[in-house]
DNA sequence: CGCGGCGAATTAAACAGTTTAGTCAACGCG
DNA sequence: CGCGTTGACTAAACTGTTTAATTCGCCGCG
């Protein structure tokens, strides 16, 4: 069969007319390992093999060899098979970049992070929600761009080195979506990304932000943990929170706890300095950090509220060593609710939050916008999941 | 100043003879709020200011839109201003793709796992990794790019969908070099990835790879910890892994580990049925799934060795949930030495192993290769790092 | 026998930038 | 006055694909 394809088409006569400038690729083919020292360095001046090489080699048009990858059926079967095989032996591999600027597509999604990567890596309700966005982009067959606005920040908010023009920064995403997480509204980067034509969603974020938004209620959540340990008789708190700007960043459902919970006490007719605010600047280490803190304070609180179970927990292993009841000495809540919250010594009270669903949701709608299957107007936001407390042994 | 460049230049002309033009493009810089439901759809439509345009509305040529950007001492600072103001105007931003696709980079570094995006993010020595490689890229001004390997399995290894040929999937990973991380040579995608063209690293994988590979010694942590159990007088062994083939996938340092237990036990002179191998699917919940499969066994073991400290303290908490008294009634060692097996109960005896400076050092030599500074052939490899182990209660 | 339609492949035009090699005028200098 | 230099800017080539429009021969049908 492919004989008569080699009647009708020109490839022999082809083939012998490319022996020439067959030795000026021959070398992709060719493994690694046989490559002499000679040899790889000129490897590195040696042009890659781009479709049009593969199409010359073959005879045919730079159609052709696209159509064999992404229209075969455009083909005929023998052309293609020749194409293929001699994109084989070339080595050819399609450009990636390439390819989206014609398509218009990159299959991936831009995961925004306000604070270093470093920083949100090391929070373990961060990771989870990376698991659950992972598991999007596996079915997807899409993949993850992490990339972190911190570098935009202007000096006076991050100081020590020049910030990149949000401009600039953003010109390097190749994305076809982004899924922003902690975003407050001050963010030097929001305004540009909402400006960037492409989908946005956010995650655990500012509520006034022009775009679909996939909340918890951080408010009602502290606001429960309050009236739980003012039923328990405590007059006197702890917050232990980030620092208000961790290097210029804030994250606003850590506000919104810090609110809700300093309402609740209010609200019991408490004075405000009845609630005390201890901040810390680490991830892992701040509960360490928060600990030492309220150690140090003059007037002791009998109950701390962490804004997260990280905090919560570095608290109650810090309290352990320095020899500390929990809840006797001192009454410990945290908020998440991770999976460590009830394995911890003892077992953390902790306001529960959704930590599957929400993110599942925003992840789903991003995609379903990208794929043009919603559009922004269908979408009810902010979208707003229920958080309860759980009382464990901690307070 | 401004004046003098105007006198020289035809902006003004060019101003009035763009008014038509403008209507076309004006949309754009709208704020989507103030879009209407139909405009709203008509801005669908609406192709996005390209560098062309500006250059049109500011009477300059395209190159000079560029160097506005990328050489702005290529121009007199009016005519600068100019053409970033009208840039503003417009909401024009630059297209990452076609700057990447002319310039060859994509700022990004592709970290390729054999697992799903899911199962890997919930392994926390990865997301350890991550972080480590998040600040790497921090410093860098770089992104990750997160892609999962798995979606290209053939059928017989991963039953249920269709394999992604490797050549497909590699051109749409965007990224300038790959980190790729447990990956073993049996894995069609390696070889794909070899031949990209592109600089990668291995972490934790395979050692007989073309390429810089980062491990540690695997062998002779999991052989000391069999040494250790020995001396204790244990003669009953469990070892708990991955299951051989996680839907297709091995991970080649659980392999070394299994390798490096079972032989200290041979030369010991205890007989092959000494060891008895327990398998687990899950990240998270390994742990679990290997201790009802070590329950279950007909010949109790004494001591059970996990291939990772996440199943390790599993096991621990399901003996206790279970009233079993570790190390008494079983003795329990892991491998990583994560920061949570200090504070387990009882403290867990681990293989301890460098989760720092190895992962730098690949992220930092992959940057390297990426940047020119070295060349693969500088790079001694398999780099190895050491391994001890660190006895605490739990054995 | 002419014409519509189809299969197979081609041509040319996007896609949206960067970069190289200039052009052109002004200027200083011998 | 001619020559080389510099500063400011441009034209054209280049990055490697996809895709809409088109050609060309061939077949069946009225």
């Amino acid at each position: 069969m492919s004989c008569s394809a080699c009647r009708r088409r020109r490839w022999r006569r082809r083939d012998s007319n490319c022996n020439g400038q067959w030795s000026m690729v021959s070398g992709s083919k060719l493994d690694r390992r046989d490559l002499s020292q000679g040899e790889r360095v000129l490897s590195r001046k040696r042009k890659r093999v781009t479709l049009r090489d593969v199409a010359r080699q073959a005879g045919v048009s730079p159609t052709a060899v696209s159509f064999a990858y992404n229209a075969p059926h455009q083909l005929s079967q023998a052309t293609r098979e020749h194409i293929l095989d001699t994109a084989e032996q070339l080595g050819y591999q399609p450009h990636p970049v390439a390819r989206t600027l014609a398509t218009g597509r990159t299959n991936a999604i831009g995961l925004l992070v306000p604070t270093s990567l470093n920083w949100m890596l090391h929070d373990p309700l961060f990771t989870h929600f990376l698991g659950e966005i992972g598991a999007a982009c596996d079915r997807e067959e899409n993949r993850i761009l992490l990339a972190s606005m911190y570098e935009t920040l202007p000096r006076d908010l991050r100081p020590g080195s020049e910030p990149v023009a949000p401009f600039t920064w953003l010109s390097s995403i190749a994305a076809d979506g982004f899924l922003m997480v902690g975003i407050d509204r001050s963010h030097p980067l929001t305004e540009a990304v909402q400006r960037s034509q492409r989908p946005i969603v956010l995650l655990d974020s500012a509520s006034d932000l022009q775009a679909p938004t996939f909340n918890i209620d951080d408010h009602g959540g502290a606001y429960a943990a309050a009236q739980h340990l003012l039923a328990k008789g405590h007059r006197e708190f702890a917050i232990a929170t980030m620092a208000p700007r961790l290097d210029g960043v804030v994250i606003p459902s850590f506000g919104r706890r810090v609110k809700g919970f300093s309402q609740a006490v209010e609200e019991a007719g408490l004075p405000p300095s009845a609630v005390q605010i201890v901040h810390a600047r680490g991830v892992r280490s701040a509960g360490h950090e928060s600990f030492q803190n309220i150690w140090k304070l003059r007037r002791r609180p009998t109950a701390v509220f962490c804004v997260s179970d990280v905090r919560a927990l570095g608290i109650l292993s810090g309290a352990r060593r320095e020899g500390l009841s929990v809840p006797d000495d001192l009454a410990v809540v945290g908020f998440g609710d991770l999976p460590d919250a009830r394995e911890s010594s003892p077992p953390l009270t902790t306001v529960h939050r959704d930590m599957d669903s929400q993110p599942q949701l925003a992840i789903r709608t991003l995609f379903q916008l990208i794929n043009e299957q919603i559009s922004e107007a269908d979408i009810a936001s902010p979208h707003l999941s229920d958080t309860r407390l759980v009382v464990r042994e901690s307070s």
